[in-house]
DNA sequence: TGATTTGTAATAGTTTTACTATTATAAATA
DNA sequence: TATTTATAATAGTAAAACTATTACAAATCA
């Protein structure tokens, strides 16, 4: 019997007010929401511009999602889970210990390739979007209130991951969350300051960035971890 | 004879329209702003509000600043400059090598303290400012032009400045700079993380979280760039 | 089947923010 | 004293963010 697995990404219901995945026009403003933010960067990109662009309505769009910053939300919710759903394939037929981890950290650095199974998600451009733009949706005045609506679920379980891939390696290493956050935001900023910063950073976007990069993050945190007990 | 000796963070002319140490209204802007800034966050933060505080008006203010995000700029600008000329005065009395690099690390770990050389500038709220919304300075979409309009001289400078400092300890340790950026702005978002989104960081802000904080930077580096000839 | 409910999208707004053109006033200079 | 120049205030505009209400279509029920 042949079948196709489809695997959803799960996002927190309060990250949307009617799930996007539900419908063809949801499907149809997040697709859309990407190509559009990626291009217009987050401060540029509106609501109106993507109903003008789906031949929509801007407040069509609002019922999906309570706001910019809520949309933006769900996007990096999705490509935190992706990530997380990545490592957790390619580690699977590997043994615990350092090999997990260096995959694991391969698939952060990594430019995301085009995934078929999710058919109106662009991970290339929404890996663009995230290393640019990611990190506003925590650096904002409402992060408490936004934590404790579940808006930071995904992007908090891809760092205690990392975490635990950590105390695979080394189990009494003692702040296994603070260097698992330090990786993965690097992994983002070290390649946006290849392609915007190039000055602060040897990883230029020109020879095989995407390995050298792995192998700073990897070769590093096994440097801090390693004999630490 | 006695004197005073007065120092000034020099800014780049193109983060601002008319110098506002020059005035005594810019002065009270840059003054005024910071304190809003740090209560509302960058994106409540309006120049309507602030000209309101200190009785004035928008257009005023303008005068100044072309709009907020060159302000914003300004004083993550002064910011920086402030660090590096924090680190240089810290870093001279001290050889070359390890302690050089641990007091640099210190300074950008601690929670600055008022500094009443600069009367209308207050470093603690500058400080929390610069750790919550200092990234969005260059996570912006205009980030190459702005990047060739001198916006960012001063954080790349600070950068360069703590990549020399690891070159004195390990003179060929490879990837200066991509540690420097790594080490810079971590010490800033491991703080926020440690007020906002507790549970991926070991870093409470209970217990001493500043010395704890420097010293997960310094030995972490220290354990990276060690023998890596 | 026809009436009613429910889900979804479009119309037409309001409020707020970001920014500017112009005028008024005070200080400096001739 | 008259004239220029520097500076700040008035009074806007345009666009963005967001909302209240209406229109329509599909599903459900009497």
């Amino acid at each position: 019997m042949s079948y196709k697995a489809i695997i959803r990404i799960d996002i927190d219901e309060r990250l949307f007010l009617r799930d996007p995945e539900s419908t063809e026009l949801g499907r149809n403003i997040v697709g859309s929401a990407i190509e559009m933010m990626e291009k217009l960067g987050y401060e540029e990109f509106t609501f109106k511009k993507l109903a003008g662009h789906i031949q929509s309505t801007e407040a069509s769009v609002y019922r999906y999602f309570r706001n910019k910053h809520q949309l933006l939300s769900y996007l990096v919710s999705w490509y935190c889970g992706w990530l997380e759903y990545q490592i957790d394939i390619l580690t699977n037929n590997i043994p615990e210990g350092e090999e997990q981890f260096r995959t694991a950290i391969r698939v952060l650095s990594e430019n995301s390739r085009y995934d078929p199974t999710y058919t109106h998600i662009n991970e290339e451009l929404l890996h663009r979007i995230v290393m640019s733009e990611g990190t506003k949706t925590f650096l904002a005045h409402a992060v408490d209130e936004r934590n404790s609506e579940g808006y930071y679920n995904s992007f908090k379980s891809l760092i205690l991951r990392i975490a635990d891939l950590i105390l695979d390696v080394s189990p009494h290493y003692p702040t296994p969350r603070a260097l698992a956050n330090m990786l993965v935001i690097n992994a983002m900023h070290q390649k946006y300051f290849a392609l915007h910063l190039p000055s602060i950073t040897e990883f230029s976007t020109a020879q095989a960035p995407d390995a050298a990069l792995a192998g700073f993050l990897v070769e590093s945190a096994l440097r801090i971890i390693r004999d630490s007990e």
